[in-house]
RNA sequence: GGGCCUGUAGCUCAGUUGGUUAGAGCGCACGCCUGAUAAGCGUGAGGUCACAAGUUCGACUCUUGUCAGGCCCA
């Protein structure tokens, strides 16, 4: 390790700890994630977070809600991006005047963690858990559930988000699950919840239903074997009804075939067999049906009631009759045969047969497998693709396979565990959300989506599609369902409070009352109608409802004391911000409780962020090797500026993460920001400088400018950061940094080395010292640690009463007074002029050491002031400015067509006409400047119907850019010649210093042989020479031909540096 | 199969109600500076705006279709 990492090592004083006591040097090489550390010390130890909250009381608020993540896994990039913009907005508000609660909460409850559990104590199955004992899995489960808490805890303190851990909310508490029970309370009184039996996605190896969003998010393209299956029609030889199937398995269950009433179907000859397919798939069916006959015709509900054969004598029924075609609009001829199988695994399917009557079969049962009753098949897993075959090898065997296709089709899985789901009667828990439907559609009116297209498109169709809401699991781990059902006569009541259940019960709850299972389900109540006995139904609530709940349960709204009042202050959010995959999980279950309650919704304002994808563009995962540890970016970067990397594209764009972003803010931003810091704090402890009155109506240009520009910034940081665009928030930033660090700083350093202590001196400082507090608090909420560093040794360094963070102050409010935007305007024009004689000069090739005679400048309101200009002759080595009303002489001219304005007017005409105009001479244009009209092809113009631009004239360069136009002179005198020569003289001497590691204040004497011009040149600027070489003495001679020599310009040169003592 | 989003310079992204020469940063090339800056600054070269048709005097922008990618649904 070299001597210089050693120092970067080491840990630097970055302030002092007492106020007041001026800065402490800035070291300029400052170690990003280091200082982190050192700020989050002082945070803690002056517990900034708490007081950024306490000392707001009584304060309006701002409500942010944090939706809660399970903490049963380590937090991922995604989750940390979260962070980074959930802690945005609270502080800027904060800073803004508001009180912002920070109540952070954790999901501890459902799937995941009983999936955990299973792992952990070698589970398979339900059957497993009941031996294992169910209430020593449920403690297991609820061992688990905290145990990445911490993981979750530090990594959003290292990201620097202030959120309130300390006094999170949990799902699982008994203050919560009775908000869980309040709302379930008003949904049955409003007749909304009910249990019903529906086809639902089922997982057979969690034994549980799901619900359509979770359904949602276990989509995965699948090979599939599908079926074209031959049903022998009874009493017909070899004539066949032909149905398609996608799932082999469901043929076991088989209990009738479906028909489409109106649909044409034919009877084909084929191979010596009949065979039924609806006419309109024919064609579709080539393949197999390679030759064929058509020997009959008719309508669909002509085969209604037609019986064949099961394909199995193991599905034959005595009972109820099965087996024959029934009649239904929902069968197409889209695909497969236009006859439809109907098996109790189907949504469709199980309609039609309960309203045809027909046998509830499954031959597949809750777990998966095949019923002993299906002989060969018994005990087999429907997943198992074995199966699939066997099916088809045995229905070939009996003649009954008509064909066979390999498709490939998205088909749901479990979100969870990765089984594949099947469609299954169960019996479930449901709210009747389709019945308000519109109100979430007109509650979803006021909601502002970020991005907006959210609102009408994902989410709006989502709630446009809605179907009832499945909130219970027929699982162990949840809150339980306070639902009660008497034994002897059925009847059912809902209770909405542990003191309700106490006062059915008649006796007081005991102080260690856990309202789980299994504890919860021997809790009897005595029936009132029938005085039988009541036992509560086994389901648990899906998590998802306790995350919908939220904004009531965080506080055990309504039975936790003192909880109406903060809720009052608490509802509704102001802004709340997940990833887009909530759109039909949380944001819905928000949204669809509270206008369940209420009409209306529970947030204001969400941001939507998209996925942000690794380096190589796919999703980050585990397996891929491509997850970025966003922790270890942070001890990198500095948590600044991966939070930077977060703030400077909107987070609704999907984007590929680029580790070159983090250094390249850090270079853009953060750095320049850190130096123009370090800047002021050098030259103030150098000249012992503290902050006093000075009077403004005396600064600079340069200081009124930097300063209007600050209160640009603030105002556009301030917007942006309302209309939650944080993308243009940053954009500014970068901007104002740029300026101050590259134009401001850069135009103003000699003003800070001057020794006198004037008046100019002390307006720089003033006017620094004013923009750099001011922007550090424009930055705090981006960036806080850089801010707060910057605060301790700046502000607080300097005033003994100033507050201990950065995070307790106020945002000053915009001042209008300190804008001049005419002044910015004209600095603006003369960074332009700047920039574009720099095109000039670079173009032309001639180096900014070239001193040149004048810069011509047309198309200037009003000439810039005299700092202004000194400025613009010292930046580009000019030494005069001109401004000239009439340009005419330095151009010629030509035109263009100005399509804007002689489009909507000429029409088709104006291809020809545009040609014709540009084809006027000099002179024509001229004439037209003079007269401000003239006639091209009959046409009349008047001058705003061109574009007129410019040649430049013999002897100047031109640019001409938006109205302003200059012109550089670049023809080379003799003065400016040697001017020249002299500089570059300078230069070279220079160079020779620095190779030669000569100190900065080391004198030396010079002495050169050079060729005839530059020993002109050098003695006409001798004086010059020596003050910027720092040379006591410069010696010439003539060059000889015979010395080896090297150039200085286009001159020759042989030179010695002597060191003077 | 349906819905939503995306496709702009080598890379990451901006592009307002349709208007003349489509921008930024990084990277690259060249230059300047070397008394704040893991350097700083400047200038420049890079684009068939995914593709195709249409509307229009005029399309990156509007319409339709195609292709590719992503997410969501069935």
């Amino acid at each position: 390790m070299s001597e210089e990492d050693t120092k970067f090592n080491e840990k630097t004083k970055l302030w002092n700890e007492k106020p007041g006591l001026g800065p402490v040097p800035v070291n300029p090489k400052v170690n990003f994630p280091e200082l982190d550390h050192q700020v989050m010390k002082l945070w803690d130890e002056r517990k900034v977070r708490d007081r950024s909250i306490s000392e707001r009381e009584g304060c309006p608020q701002y409500v942010a809600y944090d939706g809660p993540p399970g903490t049963n896994g380590q937090p991922h990039f995604g989750n940390i991006m979260q962070s980074a913009l959930k802690d945005l907005w609270p502080r800027y508000f904060t800073m803004k005047g508001y009180q912002v609660l920070r109540k952070a909460g954790w999901d501890t409850h459902g799937l995941p963690v009983e999936l955990t559990a299973e792992k952990e104590l070698g589970l398979k199955t339900k059957r497993d858990i009941i031996e294992y004992g169910v209430e020593k899995y449920i403690d297991y489960c609820r061992k688990t559930v905290f145990r990445y808490k911490d993981a979750w805890t530090s990594a959003i303190r290292r990201i620097g988000r202030f959120l309130d851990t300390d006094n999170y909310y949990a799902t699982l508490t008994k203050d919560y699950i009775q908000t869980d029970w309040w709302v379930l309370k008003q949904a049955w009184e409003k007749g909304l919840l009910y249990q019903g039996h529906k086809i639902m996605p089922y997982c057979h190896r969690c034994g549980t239903s799901l619900s359509a969003h979770e359904t949602a998010q276990g989509y995965k393209d699948v090979a599939d074997i599908s079926l074209y299956v031959k049903f022998p029609v009874v009493g017909k030889e070899k004539t066949y009804f032909v149905a398609w199937t996608t799932t082999a398995w469901t043929l076991l269950s088989n209990v009738a075939l479906a028909v489409n009433p109106d649909l044409t179907y034919v009877t084909v000859e084929a191979n010596g067999e009949n065979l039924i397919v609806a006419e309109a798939r024919l064609e579709a069916l080539k393949e197999i049906l390679v030759d064929y006959k058509i020997i009959g015709k008719q309508v669909g509900k002509d085969l209604k009631g037609i019986k064949y054969n099961p394909l199995w004598d193991f599905q034959k029924t005595t009972d109820t009759e099965a087996h024959y075609v029934i009649v239904d609009e929902y069968v197409t001829a889209e695909d497969g045969s236009g006859i439809v199988h109907l098996a109790l695994y189907g949504e469709d399917d199980f309609r039609l047969i309960k309203a045809n009557d027909l046998p509830l079969v499954q031959n597949v049962d809750e777990e998966g497998h095949c019923k002993p009753n299906t002989a060969q098949f018994a005990g087999r897993l429907f997943s198992d693709k074995e199966l699939d075959i066997d099916i088809l090898k045995d229905l070939a065997g009996k003649g009954l396979l008509f064909g066979k296709k390999k498709i490939e089709h998205s088909y749901p899985h479990c979100y969870r565990c990765d089984e594949r789901l099947m469609y299954f009667a169960t019996s479930s828990w449901f709210i009747k959300t389709s019945s308000f439907k519109d109100k979430m559609l007109a509650a979803n009116e006021d909601i502002n989506w970020y991005p907006n297209h959210i609102k009408k498109g994902r989410f709006g169709n989502w709630l446009e599609n809605n179907v009832d809401w499945a909130i219970s699991r027929s699982r162990y781990w949840g809150s339980p369902l306070p639902i009660w059902t008497c034994q002897e006569c059925g009847h059912q009541i809902c209770v909405g409070s542990l003191k309700e259940l106490e006062e059915l019960k008649g006796e007081p709850l005991p102080d260690d009352f856990d309202p789980h299972k299994p504890y919860i389900d021997r809790f009897e109540l005595p029936c009132s109608k029938c005085n039988g006995v009541m036992l509560r139904v086994p389901e648990v609530l899906d998590s998802w409802f306790n995350a919908g709940i939220m904004p009531w349960g965080q506080w055990g709204y309504p039975a936790k004391e003192g909880s109406d009042k903060i809720f009052e202050h608490q509802y509704p959010a102001d802004f709340i911000c997940e990833a887009i995959d909530q759109t039909r999980g949380w944001f819905y279950t928000m949204l669809a409780v509270s206008t369940m309650l209420s009409d209306k919704s529970s947030f204001k304002n969400v941001i939507c962020t998209e996925l942000i994808a690794a380096e190589d563009g796919a999703k980050m995962s585990k397996s891929r090797g491509n997850v970025v540890d966003p922790i270890e970016l942070c001890d990198k970067y500095g948590a600044d500026a991966v939070r930077l990397g977060f703030y400077t594209s909107n987070p609704w764009i999907a984007r590929r993460f680029n580790e070159s972003e983090l250094s390249e803010g850090l270079k853009q931003v953060i750095i320049p920001y850190w130096n123009a810091y370090s800047f002021f704090v050098t030259y103030a402890r150098v000249d012992n400088w503290r902050p006093g009155q000075v009077n403004t109506a005396l600064k600079s240009t340069l200081d009124r400018w930097i300063l209007s520009r600050l209160e640009w910034l603030r105002v556009e940081v301030g917007s942006s950061l309302e209309a939650y665009d944080v993308a243009s928030a940053a954009d500014v930033i970068t901007l104002f940094i740029d300026e101050l660090t590259n134009w401001y700083i850069r135009r103003s350093r000699r003003r800070f080395w001057k020794s006198e202590d004037d008046q100019d001196k002390a307006s720089a400082y003033d006017t620094l010292y004013k923009v750099l507090s001011d922007v550090n608090l424009m930055l705090a909420p981006f960036l806080p640690f850089v801010t707060e560093t910057i605060y301790q040794n700046l502000n607080r360094a300097y005033i003994t009463d100033a507050l201990d963070s950065v995070h307790l102050c106020n945002l000053p409010s915009p001042n209008a007074e300190m804008r001049d935007i005419e002044l910015e305007e004209q600095m603006a024009l003369t960074r332009e002029i700047v920039s574009s004689a720099r095109s000039l000069r670079n173009e032309g090739g001639l180096r900014v050491r070239q001193p040149l005679s004048e810069l011509v400048v047309h198309g200037l309101s009003k000439p810039l002031d005299r700092e202004m200009t000194e400025l613009v002759l010292d930046e580009l080595n000019i030494k005069r400015l001109k401004y000239v009303e009439n340009d005419e002489e330095l151009f010629s001219y030509s035109a263009k067509a100005d399509f804007k304005t002689l489009g909507p007017r000429l029409g088709k005409k104006l291809g020809e006409v545009s040609v014709a105009i540009s084809n006027l001479n000099d002179d024509e244009i001229r004439q037209m400047l003079k007269s401000g009209e003239t006639k091209v092809l009959n046409e009349d113009f008047k001058v705003e119907d061109f574009i007129i631009s410019k040649i430049p004239a013999e002897g100047y360069w031109v640019n001409s850019n938006n109205g302003l136009t200059i012109a550089l002179n670049h023809l080379i005198n003799d003065d400016l010649y040697d001017e020249w020569l002299a500089r570059e003289f300078v230069h070279y001497v220079q160079n020779q210093r620095k190779e030669a590691d000569l100190e900065v204040t080391q004198r030396i004497n010079i002495e050169c042989s050079a060729a005839t011009e530059l020993s002109k040149a050098i003695r006409k600027h001798e004086k010059y020479i020596k003050s910027e070489t720092l040379a006591l003495s410069v010696e010439t001679k003539d060059l000889k031909p015979t010395e080896s020599a090297c150039s200085v310009g286009d001159q020759s040169c042989s030179l010695k540096i002597k060191l003077s003592n």
